[in-house]
DNA sequence: ATATAAATTTAAGTATGCTTAAATTTGCAT
DNA sequence: ATGCAAATTTAAGCATACTTAAATTTATAT
């Protein structure tokens, strides 16, 4: 497969777990920077090799085998994140950006050697789950989305899946750290902002940057 | 660069440091193994591009900044090998296929850290030079290649450039390695083959052979 | 129910990196 | 020196992965 085909079905996995609701063409053209009439031609073009269910007019879904696809190469991304951090001991930013590249161009064996040299690790540094040669993923369904958690509980941080820059590096400097413990203050539906203390420290996050925060309910705070 | 720019300038800088005679444009076509007309193509748009000296009908050099692309490919090339090899322990000939893929989407920030990792290794595990971040790469003169080794004298092997399998599993089964003493009893210059010993055992190669094996005179044997 | 806005598709065109076939140039042998 | 073979270039064409602009379909609001 090609850069462009593993982009794609990549783009269409990620959209598909991220949100519930049926994956729009147009969501896929600005994932990948490219225009509706440029992923109208892939659609056809991967529907015809069997990856995507492509309808005219219809929302993109993958089929069995354009799922194993997307999984194996989130696979090869993840493990080398976890290789570049553990190993090379490069940034949050910096695994993803290097994945991002090389995930395209790790066949399968070396995949399974990364992985072994590692010692079969479940998620990234990022707290993602690493999909297994096989194409298993393990989606922890106790893990919820910052931004649907509830004011006054108090809960763990699981998972951040942003990767810009700015990002990673707001995380860092607030303790905003996998395993970081946090008590949620309030949200501001309407402002759709949302206060967390971490530390004592008070810290107002945007929908958008708690849309990409997992986080896991802790019973007794 | 693109992969085929990537290996254009490889193959030429590869050519032109194995023979001292000049880059034939169908040379570059046999080891790419595409056809004329695509050399041509290519190097019309790498003259376009400063990356290769290009006069029609005469042979292909690279440019100043072509040799250091070149060279900046090998040097990502080659550090993958060693690592490879020594972290996540594949075969010589695995090291070279996945490195083949690697080099090109390897960025110079991630070289760097994997050079380091390593400690800055001098050459490969087949013995192979690497080339600096600056692209000064050693080549050790008191090499020479085997098909050049002078009957009844002694040497050491100190590369083995080759990476197809049955050539790497030829030299391991025959004792063949790197920094092994060898005798070399005969040269069938007619015949184009070589007799050497190496551990008492006669082994006899043909000069294609020998032209990718390289070794270091040994005055006292 | 229907106009209109939004989303999507179609059409035409571009760059890269190839192909084969035909034309041309170079170099070597006599 | 010339004529032929080998090497190289040109020409035409193809697939991939895009682009912009125009046409069409779908969804929404009144």
């Amino acid at each position: 497969m090609t850069v462009s085909v593993d982009d794609f079905v990549k783009a269409i996995y990620k959209q598909s777990i991220l949100t519930k609701v049926d994956t729009k063409l147009s969501t896929i053209s600005e994932l990948l920077n490219i225009s509706n009439a440029a992923t109208t031609d892939m659609a056809r073009k991967l529907a015809q090799k069997g990856l995507v269910n492509y309808t005219k007019y219809k929302p993109l879904t993958l089929t069995n085998e354009g799922e194993k696809l997307a999984l194996n190469v989130l696979r090869k991304h993840r493990l080398w994140e976890v290789f570049l951090y553990q190993t090379l001991e490069l940034s949050l930013y910096e695994i993803h950006q290097e994945a991002e590249n090389l995930e395209h161009f790790t066949s399968d064996f070396l995949a399974d050697k990364i992985e072994e040299y590692l010692g079969n690790p479940e998620t990234t540094p990022q707290g993602a789950p690493i999909p297994s040669f096989n194409g298993h993923i393990n989606l922890d369904s106790s893990q919820i989305l910052l931004s649907e958690a509830k004011a006054g509980e108090m809960y763990e941080i699981t998972r951040l899946s942003g990767s810009e820059k700015d990002f990673l590096d707001f995380c860092k400097s607030g303790g905003i750290t996998i395993g970081a413990k946090i008590n949620v203050e309030k949200q501001y539906r309407s402002g759709k902002m949302i206060e967390i203390t971490i530390n004592k420290n008070k810290i107002l996050l945007h929908e958008d940057v708690a849309n990409t925060i997992y986080v896991r309910y802790l019973s007794i705070s």
